[in-house]
DNA sequence: CGAGCTGTTGATCTGCATCAAGGTCTGTGG
DNA sequence: CCACAGACCTTGATGCAGATCAACAGCTCG
């Protein structure tokens, strides 16, 4: 049902040439398939990969010390995996499927090689290394500075929009697939008190529930409650020249 | 007193030579001083470049809806500013002087040509931001899940090592200069609880204070109290090809 | 030499954590 | 098809870390 190769989240910056992506998809294993509660990669494994995420939904979370669990991702379709555990020895970061999920796996030998020969390819990761640190940078702004129910608002906010991108909301509906709990440890509350903001939103009438089924009825009260960071994404970044494959000395 | 262009941020991974390291110098444009609490460049500005810090402490922040500010980084010499902006139109930090400081521009257009001509610079800007969205990961998890002292002391710890690296921590002692208001706004809390906290460090002697100087006397006493993010990066990732020049097609 | 930062301290308040106990749904084996 | 275990959700009572409000003192710099 899924297409073997999802290239939407490589493609957001054009920077890359169709053959780029054919190159990166010819270095990739193949679909490799795990169940729910699946550790795909654990934090601390010595894994030169990265892992495109095909079909599913994967967490990436890490332990502290006190033997908390902090979310720092929820992962969709089309999605980059571990790549921040590139400039690491041992991997930060363990990825979790959240429902069953098709991945596979890039090996970073492969796509170094890759990106020494054809520069494109390096400065696509660099742009999506970027996006997902500003992404980052909201999340901390919001769980350092906002409460409970507007961080909720945004994290629902955001993920509609991501998930509208891949065909998994229609109208503001979705099904999250996404414990109390986890949600919890993705923004910095308890369980109890994610329960307690989730009726909230739903007894206000700015988020309508059905079994783990969510519609969001209307997007911009509930953007007056969440914290909202607006940025919009450079489809083509100005500085960047524009594509061509003279400088490249890849081998095919 | 300061060397013109810190590359030591730049070589950290080692995968650039010598060569590439004068090329970024190259294109750098003229040190420029700002007093303290000049702006670098505000947030929302349309902005192409990124900025080498020559010398002094910058502050990288932007401010929420609410109007409260969450800062994102202390910026040390040999930092790079601003480069999460390059994948978005509108720049997203604002770049405060926290010292007097001086700073070396590098425009945009001139770093993307570059990057095209020769990957590993690309290569190396990738692994850099993948370090710095570690760092912030590692803080949002501090946010989210640790408490204010514990909060305050990884700070000091991390910017100890990070200044002795540039020889301005010696027996661990520094300049501590930033303001208690503005740790509050890097570690998500008021003024008022970092300075009870700041004291209870005093009190307990895990830090000595005297005008704006910090001793840290028991950095491991001090690390017991922490929230410590033990994490060791590969000085030269085992996966990248070996360094040459021979892919390159950069002009000089 | 005074104005405005910055640091310090006390009193009080509150959002969220913690503790505790049911209730509901889902999948599984008998 | 039913029983039942475990995961998940819900709700109440209570506690506390850190926010807020309010002064004031010391320092720095124009």
């Amino acid at each position: 049902v899924h297409e073997p190769f999802p290239t939407h989240r490589l493609k957001e910056f054009s920077c890359l040439t169709a053959d780029d992506v054919s190159r990166i998809s010819r270095i990739a294993g193949p679909a490799v398939e795990h169940p729910r509660h699946a550790v795909i990669r654990a934090e601390g494994a010595r894994d030169s990969s990265v892992y495109l995420l095909v079909d599913g939904w994967v967490l990436s979370s890490f332990v502290l010390r006190s033997g908390e669990r902090q979310i720092l991702k929820l992962h969709l379709p089309g999605d980059m995996l571990g790549s921040t555990s590139m400039c690491v020895d041992a991997a930060v970061d363990s990825l979790t499927a959240l429902t069953p999920v098709t991945v596979r796996r890039l090996p970073l030998e492969a796509l170094g090689a890759l990106m020494v020969g054809s520069p494109r390819i390096a400065t696509a990761l660099l742009l999506s290394a970027q996006k997902e640190r500003i992404a980052l940078m909201d999340r901390l702004a919001a769980v350092a500075r906002s409460p409970a129910l507007s961080r909720i608002a945004m994290f629902l906010l955001d993920l509609n929009d991501r998930l509208a991108l891949i065909g998994q909301s229609r109208e503001n509906s979705f099904r999250l697939r996404i414990t109390q709990e986890q949600l919890g440890d993705l923004l910095g509350l308890t369980f109890v008190h994610v329960n307690r903001m989730m009726r909230q939103l739903d007894r206000d009438g700015l988020i309508v529930r059905q079994a783990s089924n969510v519609h969001l009825p209307d997007l911009d009260r509930l953007r007056a409650v969440a914290t909202v960071p607006v940025r919009r994404m450079s489809a083509q970044p100005a500085w960047l020249p524009p594509m061509s494959d003279t400088n490249d000395t890849a081998a095919a």
